[in-house]
RNA sequence: GCCCUCAUCGUCUAGAGGCCUAGGACGCCAGCCUUUCAAGCUGGAGAUCAGGGGUUCGACUCCCCUUGGGGGCACCA
């Protein structure tokens, strides 16, 4: 039970636009927004944009883009740090002025020969605090020799700083341990360290849900804190989503960013179904949950604490659970826009919609992703269609017995009158006794014949959908084929 | 190297001291259904709960150590 005292419930999904966003990312943001739409808070939506070197051009659009498509929408924001400059910088200033920071001069070039000596004596790699204890002339002359200083945070060189984690519990480091590190930057703009602290404070964020991997930063965020004498949040460190080697998910491991599962024919709600699953369940047995039910029933108490490994092959089924779930009339629109962007050029364009949902009616319980439509139904579309002549023979056929019922097929369905799945039954199955053939190889002949693969959705709705007039063209263009099959 | 952290089937996970001869899901195998492929249904293989010590009448569950994995240690977030 929430108490109505407690401060409202505003968590927030703090992306920096230096790359597209992946699927680490973009379950944080899920989980963040389960948790606010749960505890009826707030969602908020903040850019990190405080790298200007690495700022990747788009990458804000594509956030943007990821969310909306998932269905998490977000109550404030996008607040862009790149505009609240002046936040942090009065921020560091009374940090300065308090005796909790002090400005650094030392070069990109002592710092990078004081790592390499630290790593060369097995020490930990940190800042040794060379510019703590600048006096104010020394300052003044480093400043007047036009070295643009940096602001370090001054970090106690004894005692520990621990926090609570909601999902790993107390958590405490030596100070020591700690180095004196960067809070705004000579190009003046802030670190993360720095920014992150001012906006979850100025923005009364009550909870900071963040990927695992933020743990060691935090004591230093704390430490801030205290030195401001402001109230932190509550702090849930995420178990991170691995790559198949156990690492940190990145794009060697192949596709990684949402859009490109989009792309891949995946449904953005078996997308939220199944990130919502890495590093949460619900109990013992259930898989399947509505977005609705996922809000329900979220809570960071059923977040695991060791990192998953991403199984795409799970998500596929799950896909596939999806897709079959769809109504015929949504499934075809959805499918529409892959088969118009993959369906060889030569299928007409515009697409007929009709025909389109009459082919994807029969695909619908075979396919796992979107994506793999075109593939399953190109001759649908297409005038002719090219296949190796030996897949029209069964095991107990040969060329002989193969003309001889596709002449009869040929005979017999160009006398029909209607055309449709129950009537070619009505044609077919006879005839495959007449013939003396098994179904089997006589409707398997028939369906290479007419589908140019062994593998297609059921024979007469087929044939059905193609029409008698492909069919028989199908058929006798067939019927030429056979005498090229080796025996 | 130092710091933090994690550890149940191949993978995602259930398990909050006796309900566990460890449950579910994906995948895999087999059977059924069947004109092929899927889907569906049924069944099966698959985890000495990383290893070792404790605590306890009793440990997958609590404690310690070891091992292994991961993350961090930037004028990146």
């Amino acid at each position: 039970m929430e108490s109505e005292l407690k401060a409202p419930i505003r968590v927030r999904f703090a992306p920096s636009p230096t790359g597209y966003p992946h699927l680490g990312n973009i379950r944080t943001a899920l989980f963040n927004w389960l948790f606010a739409r749960h505890h009826k808070g707030k969602f908020i939506l903040r850019i990190e944009d405080t790298d200007v070197a690495r700022r990747v051009e788009g990458a804000v659009e594509t956030i943007l883009d990821s969310l909306l498509w998932l269905g998490l929408e977000w109550d404030e924001g996008p607040y862009l740090q790149s505009q609240r400059l002046h936040l942090y910088l009065d921020v560091s200033t009374r940090l300065l002025e308090e005796g909790h920071a002090y400005t650094c001069y030392c070069s990109p070039e002592r710092l990078e020969t004081m790592r390499q000596e630290q790593i060369k004596r097995k020490q930990p790699p940190g800042y040794d605090g060379h510019c703590r204890h600048l006096t104010q002339g020394e300052k003044t002359r480093l400043e007047k020799s036009g070295i643009a200083p940096v602001v370090r945070f001054k970090t106690p060189l004894a005692g520990e700083t621990s926090f609570h984690d909601l999902i790993r519990g107390q958590i405490t480091f030596k100070n020591i341990t700690l180095s004196d590190f960067i809070l705004l930057k000579s190009d003046g703009y802030p670190t993360y360290h720095l920014a992150n602290i001012v906006d979850d404070h100025l923005m009364n964020i009550s909870h900071v849900l963040r990927a695992d991997e933020w743990l060691s930063s935090t004591p230093l965020h704390a430490l801030l804190y205290q030195a401001l004498d402001w109230q932190p949040p509550q702090f849930a460190h995420l178990p991170m989503i691995l790559g198949p080697d156990k690492s940190k998910l990145s794009k060697r491991h192949g596709a990684t960013t949402l859009t490109e599962y989009r792309e891949q024919g995946y449904l953005p709600e078996a997308m939220v179904n199944f990130l919502a699953l890495l590093g949460w369940s619900l109990d013992d047995k259930t898989e399947l949950l509505s977005r609705d039910q996922l809000v329900e029933h979220f809570s960071l108490e059923r977040i695991g604490k060791s990192g998953a490994i991403f199984n795409r092959t799970k998500l596929e089924w799950m896909n596939g659970v999806y897709l079959r779930r769809l109504g015929a009339a949504e499934f075809a629109q959805r499918a529409t826009p892959f088969l118009d962007r993959d369906l060889p050029s030569s299928a007409r364009r515009p697409l007929d919609l009709a025909y389109v949902r009459q082919v994807t009616s029969l695909l619908q319980e075979r396919s796992r992703t979107l994506a793999e439509i075109p593939q399953l139904a190109d001759f649908f579309f297409l005038d002719a269609i090219d296949y190796d002549a030996g897949l029209l023979l069964g095991k107990e056929m040969n060329a002989e017995s193969a003309a001889n019922a596709l002449q009869a097929a040929v005979t017999e369905l160009g006398r029909a009158r209607t055309w449709d799945a129950s009537s070619l039954e009505g044609i077919l199955r006879p005839l495959a006794a007449t013939l003396n053939l098994s179904t089997r190889n006589f409707f398997g002949l028939l369906r290479a014949a007419t589908t140019g693969r062994t593998a297609a959705p059921p024979l007469f709705q087929t044939m059905a959908v193609l029409g008698q007039q492909k069919c028989l063209q199908r058929l006798a263009a067939a019927l030429q084929k056979l005498p090229a099959v080796q025996q």
